[in-house]
DNA sequence: CTTTAATTTCTGTAATTACAGAAACATTAA
DNA sequence: TTAATGTTTCTGTAATTACAGAAATTAAAG
């Protein structure tokens, strides 16, 4: 971690811890939290000579980065070299990184249960009756979530944002939250 | 894996790989897929059987489970064991997984961010004018979850339920939401 | 086409995490 | 109190994941 602020290492750090609490790869955080703050896009060699990681590893970071889609290359002039930049954005990116988890993880959940719960429609009362009802139920979660993601996809982030700001005051508008 | 229904395996491994993606140990995940779709409570011993793991294993995970809040022991008549049962209620029981990550990712997050921006405001100047504004970002999308939370815990969950069903509605009768 | 520089993939090792089995501990009932 | 039964903690091993360094590959410049 040579010649970064205590602070920017402080938070490089925790921010790779965070990562591994959320199932994601230490350097992976590490180098998107670096890129994060950093106001020029750096190399490779950059990352690797302030990280303290080997080339290789920063490399498949950088190309996981990339399939998540929060960090994209770019190239300087007279400069051969890729260089990485992370989205700037905050609101922007953690968008793009919950459409990602929702794809990866939420749309597999949600097609294996209702392939369960209709396949058991199907074969009714073929036992545990009670299993399949909570099945159900979890597939209704996650109908939920699914759907109210594609409904705050649909808006900008701006209004998206002011709305979640806004949410208990149009609650209570609506006589639906009166605390 | 004995005696559970094709479907019940299936959905025990498929949680316990996606408990894996959110940084929760696999034997973990499945024991609460097991306890989630049992309808009576299960002891050690059976838990153990149902899905092949040792003894101690099943033990800490259980009790990682109670950490978490989302299994409790119980006690049957005339069974000195104990026995132990999820809870049943779907958005409840992600009400107090998201409670719980809050408490232990979401808070000391928003601590750290909050004592390095405010300590940058006293060391004003001192480099890394732009890493400190990111982490300011940062540090406001992260109130912004928390607060979220908060309003949110507020409300019941049937009509926390109801209010994101209608989200979309909502917004649109305020007009902030057109589409 | 060849040289040079950069990137990616491969391979073996290190570190971590998960786990089984054993041992220690606790509780209940006789 | 002691046997019997159940639970927790400890310890070593296995499995996984992360990672560095080397080798292979690709791309650009001369």
């Amino acid at each position: 971690m040579k010649s970064l602020t205590p602070f920017v290492q402080d938070f490089i750090l925790h921010w790779g811890e965070l990562g591994t609490r959320w199932g994601i790869n230490r350097t992976v955080a590490q180098i998107h939290a670096l890129l994060f703050v950093s106001e020029v896009p750096l190399n490779a060699e950059d990352i690797c000579h302030a990280l303290g990681v080997a080339r290789s590893n920063a490399s498949n970071s950088l190309k996981e980065l990339q399939n998540w889609g929060i960090v994209r290359v770019v190239h300087l002039p007279r400069d051969r070299r890729d260089h990485f930049e992370s989205m700037k954005d905050v609101y922007e990116m953690f968008r793009v990184i919950a459409a990602e988890r929702k794809r990866r993880e939420v749309d597999p959940t949600l097609a294996m249960l209702r392939a369960s719960t209709e396949e058991m429609e199907r074969a009714e009362g073929a036992g545990d009756r009670y299993a399949k009802g909570k099945l159900k139920e979890l597939r209704g979660f996650f109908e939920l979530i699914s759907e109210t993601y594609e409904k705050l996809d649909r808006l900008p982030t701006q209004p998206a944002v002011k709305a979640i700001k806004k949410g208990d005051k149009l609650l209570k508008a609506v006589g639906l939250f009166s605390s």
